[in-house]
DNA sequence: TCCGCTACCTACTAACGAGTAAGACTACTT
DNA sequence: AAGTAGTCTTACTCGTTAGTAGGTAGCGGA
């Protein structure tokens, strides 16, 4: 079934090199977001990028290199979409709502981009697992830095300060859990997300920070199991 | 280089089925979570195992099958060490806390078993992604319903009560968060690890119910940028 | 009009890994 | 001792996929 006319079988497009690398970058990010780094095929981002697989190879390299060319265009975006609206001289506060508005707005807006950094390298043993470990421990370390300026500020003492690190951490997993969740509840605007997790982390934090603090309820005896 | 004497060639112990297949799944557990689903290999399993493949095929079946079969008994595990310590009858602020320090006390003692559950299962286009997707959905409106009856119990208008499902993804996730970064911190014992999420959550859930929330600072005219 | 550069392709190789065929060994029963 | 059920292995097949060899074709410049 060749519905080619012979002789002029279609001639391709040909295009400077910048424009298909950045097709292929784009097929790449969506075929890795779908299927997983092992999963997916040189051949199927070749074809989603409509070019042959050479070209893949001439341009981006080896599927590890194309990998890390998409980990790193993506992780440029996002670290951008935040960075330029954080402003070093406002208000712990205001630098942190605003930090948690561009991430929901950019996740909302690239949920490729979002998907590849955030579910498909987590996992152990992944090439990139620690390149990404890496940029979310960074991450986890600003906020530390932010909390624990805001914490100092309010006249908490010293030996609380460590206990921001964690803080943040739990901070970050609460922003990745809540973007799962507004995958599921696509109607929600980034700022109502953006909202909540204020609502919830801040006000905690903003209770820890005046010093009052959660203990276990007192069972009879010893109820709650304490591990050894 | 045979160091094996002739004649008796260092018998193979023979084992019941039942030893073989808890030796097959030890084995595949650690496997899976040190390379993730795609990478492991079912040579690797078996290596492990210290068996030879078709016994793998044998009792466990498929490689999905032995994934699948991996994925049901660490589950169980899990649920079962944080359903023995919660009691329906309780006061949900002490439910959430036996829960969660029983989590954290599963996850400090078995690190393999978190890794499948969690790490290596999320990414989309996973065989098993929505089967585990779906278990994790089932926990956070389980801690969502415990939140929503502490919140009327509180006398929280109805109108707030649909937002607890949110906030129980953020508790999800802070969990999750803080168990990775209790990876890097191995001193700490499960019962801080566990105090620490709930000073978190409990104490901004509990401001929440109270009444007070969380606004972003009025920048000049519009200063915080707005999604669209 | 020829040269050479870059874009582009079809069609292969080589390796790896899931799954199996076919049978050997061993222990228990009768 | 012979039968039999269950344990265990070596040595394959076969499909998939990363990566490449080797060549064609359009385009700018001399």
């Amino acid at each position: 079934m060749e519905t080619e006319q012979r002789g002029r079988p279609a001639r391709v497009k040909r295009l400077p090199r910048a424009v298909r690398e950045r097709q292929i970058l784009d097929a790449a990010t969506a075929v890795f977001s779908q299927r997983g780094y092992h999963a997916a095929s040189m051949d199927e981002v070749a074809e989603v990028a409509a070019i042959s697989k050479p070209m893949v190879y001439a341009y981006l390299g080896s599927k590890e290199e194309l990998f890390a060319a998409c980990i790193k265009r993506e992780a440029t975006r996002l670290t951008e979409s935040v960075g330029t609206v954080v402003d070093p001289n406002l208000a712990p506060e205001e630098q942190l709502w605003r930090g948690v508005l561009a991430f929901f707005t950019f996740v909302g807006e690239h949920r490729d981009s979002w998907n590849v950094l955030h579910r498909q390298v987590t996992s152990e043993g992944h090439p990139f697992a620690q390149q990404i470990a890496e940029g979310r421990k960074r991450v986890i370390a600003l906020i530390g830095a932010l909390l624990s300026q805001a914490a100092q500020a309010q006249g908490m003492p010293d030996y609380f300060v460590p206990e921001t690190k964690p803080i943040a951490a739990a901070l970050v997993g609460a922003g990745e859990s809540l973007a799962d969740w507004w995958l599921d509840h696509p109607d929600e605007t980034a700022k109502a997300m953006a909202l909540r997790l204020m609502n919830l982390v801040w006000l905690g934090f903003g209770t820890l920070v005046q010093g009052r603090t959660w203990h276990p309820p007192a069972g009879p005896a010893d109820a709650t199991p304490t591990p050894a």
